[in-house]
DNA sequence: CCCTGATTCGC
DNA sequence: GCGAATCAGG
């Protein structure tokens, strides 16, 4: 990949809006985010004149992907405000609220109702599960949950990465609310057990007759 | 550990 | 000019 203007262009504008190098680099595609700050040098605007200083946002791609065959970038959303933008956090909307209803048949613990319940707000890249079922756990993996969410790294979403499960916790109006954090499953935005509660294949519907 | 940008230096 | 390796830091 060569530097032609279009993609300085988007170099650029990327950088003047606070996008961190990696940023840049996985939206340009072919190019490391070391490419893009010796890029960024070269230009001479290595000082992001005075600008908001966007938080660093999450992104892979330290060590040495070079000659990467690249692959179609997806273009998820479109630079938010270089305030306090947050990649994850446009990826991470916090689930609905809702009270534990049937799904937790436990105490009132800590409960989390399945995030996907709703019509949450879906990223614009990796779309989420279709029909999250939502509501009836196996007791399993339920106590599996807990289990896990016993050893959460309860972060804040502001700690919110690509790679931390973003099943949140708790009561968002409480300070007892934090996500699980652990690692996600490839390509989910939870971690195992919190994926398995959260896409239910779409049986275990045994829907009460009546 | 994850990530950030800055620099160096062989190509 | 380019960017991997490396450095320094959060």
């Amino acid at each position: 990949m060569s530097w032609t203007d279009e993609r300085v262009e988007t170099l650029k504008r990327m950088w003047a809006e606070g996008q961190s190098a990696s940023q840049i680099a996985k939206e340009l595609g072919g190019v490391t985010r070391n490419a893009v700050i010796g890029k960024v040098h070269r230009l001479g605007l290595s000082n992001r004149a005075g600008a908001a200083p966007a938080r660093p946002a999450p992104a892979a791609a330290s060590g040495a992907a070079p000659a990467a065959k690249e692959k179609p970038a997806p273009k998820p959303e479109a630079s938010p405000a270089a305030a306090t933008a947050q990649a994850p956090a446009a990826q991470a909307p916090v689930p609905p609220e809702s009270r534990p209803a049937a799904a937790a048949p436990e105490p009132q613990d800590a409960a989390p109702t399945p995030p996907a319940s709703r019509k949450a707000i879906v990223p614009a890249g990796q779309p989420l599960p279709p029909q999250p079922s939502a509501n009836e756990i196996s007791p399993e993996t339920l106590a599996s949950v807990r289990e896990v969410e016993k050893t959460a790294k309860r972060l804040t979403l502001m700690e919110l990465t690509e790679r931390t499960c973003k099943w949140p916790i708790g009561d968002p109006a409480t300070d007892d609310f934090w996500f699980c954090g652990l690692p996600v499953q490839q390509g989910k935005p939870y971690c195992e057990a919190h994926v398995g509660v959260a896409f239910q294949p779409m049986s275990a519907r045994r829907d009460r007759k009546r």
